[in-house]
DNA sequence: CCGTTAGTTCAATTCAAAATGAACAAATCT
DNA sequence: AGATTTGTTCATTTTGAATTGAACTAACGG
């Protein structure tokens, strides 16, 4: 083994083994013309914070922009600012939208409807994990059960059988306990 | 806004917002002939829980597969078992390996080395913290300070200069106490 | 009420991570 | 040591999500 590592996985770009990076690269992804310097480095945050969690770098983006915007920004200013296309500017916000992480509040009287971050990461947070370790632990816990089901009618030597019984167990209790530890993870948060 | 759902984010696979499922699909993925029963059961839930966080497919199949074996199993068995090309096998072995998710055990004299499933789910919630959310963490951390100095540069109003400055406190302390979290949810599986 | 502009939806495209395959290296056997 | 089998590395291919683009629908202005 050459890389001596400290046992770190890493997830989504550099897939662990030799973080080759792209030589000149210095900063993260390429610039942002549209934004300031101060609207960059928090965009760069939420994108980063949120490929971490595997949402697109578009919703980040977005989140970012308005949570450096002290004003609410409208529909087309979000996209001319980041250069997004129409296309993902409205899914985004929708997205973004949908769990809370964006208020929609009506503009003055005849204008547009603009957006405004919320700043409440709790909720956000909430809705992160409901949408994600959340029904996944809900499926494997169905499946652990009918691993179990299955376990039995395989033949299979008394010892092996034990070994095999006592896993299932172990990574049911640890599901359950992984479930009972998300609601309070989200409250932890605010 | 058609869809009702209770505001929840999906990754990787059906992203929000109409998750159109491919039909008759009933599996989460194709079935996979090389295995058990009981050993699909298993192999989904580690696929799936490693999706959830990101890892690739061949990751979870591997660890599933290993998890589902009472004994240890050498490479050519994982490989062909899961019907996986040598070099992921390789790869995946070796990522798994490093995080201490696999545990390589001499085999009997003259034989290949093997391979068993750690079933300390303490140390793989831990590599895998360590892996994707902690550098993130670190990352922003260093990109907050960045954006108050870059604030502070900025010519704003006095009040938009003052909201922006405390959702930047906000979030910093958000960050420490993430970064606070880590070590301690690690801890909470063992 | 028709023309125009703003926003949504979804098929087609792009892009990057994951899997493969084959050249290479290490180990085992005779 | 040479031959053969086992495992690694890395360039290429595949795969599937994210983004775009353009057809469509809804809102506003005249």
């Amino acid at each position: 083994m050459k890389t001596a590592s400290p046992a770190a996985i890493a997830v989504r770009r550099p897939a662990l083994p030799a973080a080759r990076a792209p030589a000149g690269a210095e900063n993260g992804g390429r610039s942002r013309p549209g934004l300031t310097p101060f609207e960059q480095e928090v965009v760069e945050v939420f994108v980063g914070l949120g490929q971490a969690v595997g949402l697109p770098k578009s919703y980040g983006e977005i989140y970012g922009l308005l949570f450096a915007s002290p004003r609410p920004l409208g529909f087309s200013e979000v996209q001319e600012r980041l250069g997004l296309s129409q296309g993902s500017v409205s899914q985004g916000l929708r997205a973004l939208r949908e769990i809370g992480a964006v208020i929609p509040c009506a503009g003055a009287e005849g204008s547009r409807e603009r957006y405004l971050a919320a700043t409440e990461m709790r909720q956000l947070v909430g809705a992160l994990l409901r949408g994600t370790l959340q029904p996944e632990l809900a499926r494997g816990r169905k499946r652990l059960a009918q691993a179990g089901r299955l376990l039995e009618q395989q033949r299979l030597g008394e010892a092996d059988q034990e070994v095999l019984s006592a896993r299932l167990d172990k990574l049911q209790a640890w599901h359950r306990k992984a479930g009972g530890l998300l609601p309070w993870l989200a409250k932890f948060f605010g």
